[in-house]
RNA sequence: CGAGAAGUAGCACAGCUUGGUAGUGCACCUGGUUUGGGACCAGGGGGUCGCAGGUUCGAAUCCUGUCUUCUCGACCA
């Protein structure tokens, strides 16, 4: 590939509305350019990396024995009704009709289609197991699109779904994903980590996520010090601390206008981890009290699960007037309402909890003096925890979810009546895996972890190109006649490579080849008369003198290391 | 969806308070000098100032509406 004549381009400054490296990046080379918030273009230069990880995806997939189709992204609205997911999905979903006015959408997600598809081929016990998979655009009117190619409203994702006969069955189609998975991010170069993560509104019995380690995560990611213990914030949870202090008499004590928790345990000089705060909520129109420690945060996915549903909102007053609650001063001591308390506060004595009373607070209070309705795990965890596996201390990354493997079990097949045959002739349900992974966030997350003040530093597995050839002087005849040799000889050998044979300074084509972020620089220029080209790695900030008797060689042996 | 900010050339911005010929830097075109980390000199092209109304002799500038983008929050199968 030469540049000139070519498409290709490079912006100077940061635009103005991209609010991450990634795409900040992406958008100053060329690759990705914005047509309307979370939607973007993919340019020569973006498609052609982008393919490059398509490809390992692929590979890696047929490697595991999925087989790859191609599901339409225009889908009649019914096929959603069934499982209720019109509703589910809500404003996400772009809704349209077509010409006869019947109602279509763009398909924000395929377990429907691909469940139907399976249905048209499975008979038998003897037509189990078997995995299908695509690469196809996913549609989600996302509320904020954000980070670049993080949120967006388009995006293509790589779907596999497993059907098998049995959970067990299951359990050995999942590992082979779960494993393709982590050669697809390992040879992507992604610092990633595997977290459990909530099963949510999908049902299911196992969700894992694979979360890609950047500052601009939006997920946060509670990790173990001295295991393997690794959990999505939504469903983790910590070792209980059991205290052994003796039991004091509860004591009202006046707190006039300390209301929050900084407040009170500022005023009364305890810690907030010997507080207990309530939060008043609207669980379907009822007042549901939730008493969690001080200094924890309420875990809202873990409640929503408790009651089984999908939102749980802050309590208003008119609701809140229904009981003798006294926001700031709520406490759990003779309280009208429904109270929930989190399984920690049972471990907890002598602590501060409010009187229902303005101006008042009792203290040293335990759990005998207390009356719940129920018990449930419903706080966060905080750094500094106790691993719930090996007592290690628990501390946070923040993560972007670029891969989810989902054992989703019989939800979606009992609906659309996905059924076989066994040995007996009794029909059985089929149990089913879903595996998604966001190529454009593998792409961004990638960019996102390999950058530096001049560009992205790609790997050379996804690198556009694995080689750059950069002629310092055009009108040099000899300098311009070995560049393209150089870059002919390259693509006999099988490497990628970038001529840059623009009419411009060096100190351009420098920059713009650093931006874009090729692995392996050769600089064409004086030395070239002593035998002599420049090679540099772009993870390098030297540059090493190579004969251009080895040169191929050398190129090819680095690559060989890397890939 | 709630709150805030911004829309002026391909990109980044100034001008608006106090209405009166549309500006700067980068990019682009022509000529020349340059050629190892975003060159220099000279000349030049390009904008119905987001859109629609209104006020005014006159609106990028003031007023109203609207759309879009961004930020913080809510949401995120």
């Amino acid at each position: 590939m030469k540049l000139k004549g070519s498409y290709f381009y490079t912006l100077r400054e940061d635009a103005k509305d991209e609010d991450s490296k990634s795409g900040n990046l992406l958008v100053r080379s060329g690759m990705i350019k914005k047509t309307s918030a979370g939607v973007y273009m993919f340019l020569p230069l973006g498609l052609k990396t982008l393919d490059k990880i398509r490809a390992i995806v692929k590979e890696e997939m047929d490697n595991a024995g999925a087989q790859e189709l191609l599901m339409p992204s225009l889908i009649p609205q019914e096929v959603y009704e069934t499982c209720g997911r019109v509703e589910a999905f809500g404003n996400s979903m772009f809704h349209l009709n077509d010409r006869s006015n019947h109602p279509m959408c763009l398909g924000p997600t395929h377990e429907e289609l691909f469940t139907i598809a399976a249905k048209s081929m499975v008979n038998s016990y003897k037509d189990l197991p078997f995995t299908i998979y695509q690469q196809a655009d996913k549609f989600r009117d996302e509320a904020r699109p954000r980070y670049g190619l993080i949120r967006v409203k388009e995006f293509i994702m790589k779907d596999a779904y497993s059907f098998d006969r049995n959970e067990e069955s299951l359990n050995e189609s999942y590992m082979k994903m779960f494993n393709a998975y982590k050669r697809i991010f390992d040879r992507c170069n992604i610092d990633y980590k595997i977290v459990k993560a909530d099963t949510g509104a999908m049902g299911g019995s196992l969700s894992e996520e694979f979360q890609a380690v950047t500052d601009i995560g939006e997920d946060i990611l509670v990790l173990c010090d001295s295991c393997d213990y690794a959990s999505n914030m939504e469903v983790s949870s910590f070792k209980i601390e059991e205290s052994n202090e003796t039991e004091l008499e509860k004591e009202l004590v006046a707190t006039p206008h300390a209301e929050s928790i900084e407040e009170v345990s500022t005023f009364l000089n305890v810690d907030p981890k010997k507080t207990v705060k309530a939060l008043l909520m609207n669980v379907k129109d009822e007042l549901v009290v939730f008493f969690i420690r001080g200094d924890r945060e309420f875990n809202d996915s873990k409640a929503c699960k408790l009651f089984g549903v999908n939102e749980i909102n802050f309590a208003n007053d008119e609701l809140i007037a229904t009981s003798n609650a006294v926001p700031g001063f709520t406490g759990p001591i003779d309280l009208h309402a429904k109270v929930v308390i989190d399984t920690e506060v049972l471990s907890m004595k002598n602590f501060v909890v409010g009187a229902n009373k303005e101006g008042y607070h009792y203290k040293n209070v335990n759990v005998k003096d207390i009356k719940y309705d129920q018990v449930a795990d419903i706080s966060c965890v905080v750094e500094g925890d106790t691993c719930p596996v090996c007592g290690g201390k628990l501390y946070f990354k923040k993560g972007i979810e670029i891969g989810n493997t989902f054992k989703l079990g019989t939800k979606y097949a009992e609906k659309l009546g996905l059924t076989y045959l066994d040995e007996e002739n009794k029909e059985q349900v089929v149990t089913m895996g879903c595996y998604g992974i966001g190529v454009g966030r593998v792409l961004a997350a990638a960019v996102e972890q390999h950058n530096d003040e001049n560009g992205m530093i790609l790997p050379m597995s996804i690198a556009p190109y694995q080689v750059c050839i950069v002629a310092i002087n055009t009108k040099d005849e000899e300098i311009m006649n070995y560049a393209n040799s150089l870059h002919d000889e390259l693509i006999q050998n099988g490497v990628e490579v970038l001529l840059d044979d623009r009419d411009e300074r060096p100190g351009v084509k420098f920059k713009d080849m650093d931006l874009i972020g090729i692995p392996i620089r050769i600089t064409v220029g004086k030395k070239l008369a002593e035998g002599k080209v420049e090679l540099k790695l772009r993870t390098e900030s030297e540059a090493t003198d190579v004969e251009t008797s080895n040169i191929i060689n050398i190129i090819k042996d680095i690559i060989k290391k890397e890939v």
